[in-house]
DNA sequence: AATGAATGAGCGTTCATTCAT
DNA sequence: CATGAATGAACGCTCATTCAT
């Protein structure tokens, strides 16, 4: 009835780009693009230097991926299913506020400031004017998503009646930068080599949390 | 007026290529990467692209440029001169302190996200892991020099009795982030196209300042 | 016969670029470097016209060949080894002395009056100054070599008590020059266009050896 | 009568190209010419480093020479007038048949191994393949003009008696020969870094005037 | 006559992509 | 399906030469 079913024939027929069906090849390549893409960026990493990371041939990129750009978003898209799991556990296993928050922030932190979300974001944000496409994407799916799932939360204890707030969505946002202040920019512009150690994210946290609860929260009776 | 002074270009001669000294010309080949670069990146421009765009040839902008990473680095130099006139004005001439911090908050905001600044930024972070030296200058030179500035400003105001700050540069950090929230990150990732309206500026800054103060601000008494 | 012997390419393997495996190809473009350097020199050959001259794409030369002085290079050795074979075997099978550097002499003064060697020595001489390793190597592996051979024969000779030589080193070099007398300094400047004929080669290497016995030749007893 | 003569008015008009009149630019640019191309080879030698050197503009250049090539060509005139001088004087002078040809043979030695003579003859055979009109007119002004002057020398000694010699210009292209060998061949391929030391030159040409004489020399009767 | 900014063709080299095997 | 040799367009950059001043 489709179009596709009009052609049967042809399902498999063209002999050619099948789509690399083999997963621990797929695998395979992206561990390579991961390492490649990471060191270098977007432009300056070449299909040969992917190629030979992955241990495969040039070729056999083309069969798992449509080209370069492709197997740069479906690693994108890779580690953020990687990344994201845990983060929001805090923010469900902790009854007390103060601690959910904490707990939250320093994990958000500690994700984003190490390893490859930081690549990732200067990636993205290297080829956003290009890959306009991209760009949306990966904001929506990463801080967007982090923040509106903060926001839900934040929501819940408002209802709860331990939060006043009337723009939970800007709220969220708030506690999320004030997390990251001081931490995550001169990572991103690589002025700073190492991740933050785990006391100075403490600290900023703490003070995240203290000053969004100055704002925010509701003073308990007596 | 004399033939000396009719040819300054000698003085900052070094080698060879005196570099243009017709400041018109330099003009227009920053104006033709404005463009270029700003549309597609660092990487994606070509010589050729900015040379077009800027209606002189290839060869000449290598007469006022010493290679892409130079031109690209006076363009980004350039546009730190133009903007950040005026932005510290505030912290100096305004005497009320919610005044002054709403003034800078929303000037440096407006900054930051209204056309090239948004950018370079990109462009820089984009290749910030291949050449971390221009990463770390662009930060230093911007946002860590803006960081400083504020905390010198609130350091003062503490010294006034105004506010109660302990670590003056991670409250400067706090203000600055708190400023931008829900502002800045979609448009950096090219998620949201246009710069945001001066009312939307206007209440995200004000509630960074209710915030701050709620935090660092000093009762005054009876 | 096996699979490994099958591909013989990878046990050259570097890091990339394994470098073009098929012989025919690399012989097919070392024929087009011939003709272009030989006809032009190094530095007025481009890529593109050695590519042209070998009817491959410019791209293939980069996978057979590092860059154009590894190109050279290469090109260099291989007419090096197709030149120097059966120079030295008339010292190591004609026992008569005289007919045995007859014939030396005859062989050595062909092989650098014809063809590609006074065209690499002319493009060799051309970039010394820049390149000097280049220059070394030309020189030792070719003149240098073929002096030394020299010297190691007549030194045996010598000890045969046929020659009475002091400076075997400057000996062989006489005599390599003598034969060379008016034969290869007017072609190396290309102000004569023909290789020597036989009869001329023969007739300048009687006299180089009738002069070189006259010197350093033991009289027998009468 | 003649085309020139026709058009008397246009023999300064055009405006343009007349031609450098000025002697003394014209030799700072030849010394300029001279360091760079000494230093680089010809086409390794810019005409901006040219400028440079000879401290004019890349205009003036062309005022002076019609474009690079010519520029070179007349550098090399002018070279081999400066060093042609009191080489022959020897021949001339010395009575002495043996004392004439060592002192010449030191003299020639000294003049093609030391500066600037190597670095020509280096360029000149670079492009001689390009340029057969500079090689053969470099040749037959300088080697062959040498091998010309001694050949009439030493014919006038065979007239006199004092040498048998059937092909004269054989044998000064012989004793030309045999005074530069171990000396000259290792410095053109810039083997050697040193010109040789005058006790090296003299212990090689003392070779070669005894090897001479040893063949051509005729006995003077008890 | 002298300048040096401007030109643009051409350079060596890279690399995403294709395709015969 | 996997390969990697081959391609050719495009890159950043150079430089001999021109020409308005």
């Amino acid at each position: 009835m489709t179009a596709i079913a009009e052609r049967p024939a042809r399902s498999r027929a063209r002999n050619r780009r099948v789509a690399g069906a083999d997963p621990d090849k797929r695998h395979q390549i992206l561990e390579g693009a991961h390492v490649v893409f990471t060191a270098r960026g977007f432009d300056a990493s070449s299909m040969a230097d992917i190629a030979a990371a992955a241990n495969v041939s040039k070729g056999t990129l083309y069969v798992y991926f449509e080209d370069k750009e492709h197997l740069f978003i479906a690693l994108i898209e890779r580690e953020r299913e990687k990344q994201k799991q845990g983060i929001y556990e805090a923010l469900a296993d902790i009854p007390d506020l103060a601690q959910a928050l904490s707990r939250f922030g320093e994990r958000l932190v500690r994700l984003i400031t190490g390893g490859f979300a930081l690549s990732a974001q200067r990636i993205v944000l290297g080829v956003a004017e290009r890959m306009p496409e991209l760009g949306r994407e990966f904001y929506e799916r990463g801080p967007m998503q982090g923040t509106r799932r903060l926001a839900a939360f934040l929501q819940r204890r408002v209802e709860l009646g331990e939060l006043a707030i009337e723009d939970p969505a800007l709220a969220a946002a708030q506690f999320i930068d004030l997390c990251q202040s001081t931490l995550t920019r001169p990572r991103l512009f690589n002025a700073v080599p190492m991740p933050p150690e785990d006391e100075e994210i403490a600290r900023v946290v703490a003070s995240a949390v203290t000053m969004f609860l100055a704002q925010y929260g509701v003073k308990k009776p007596g």
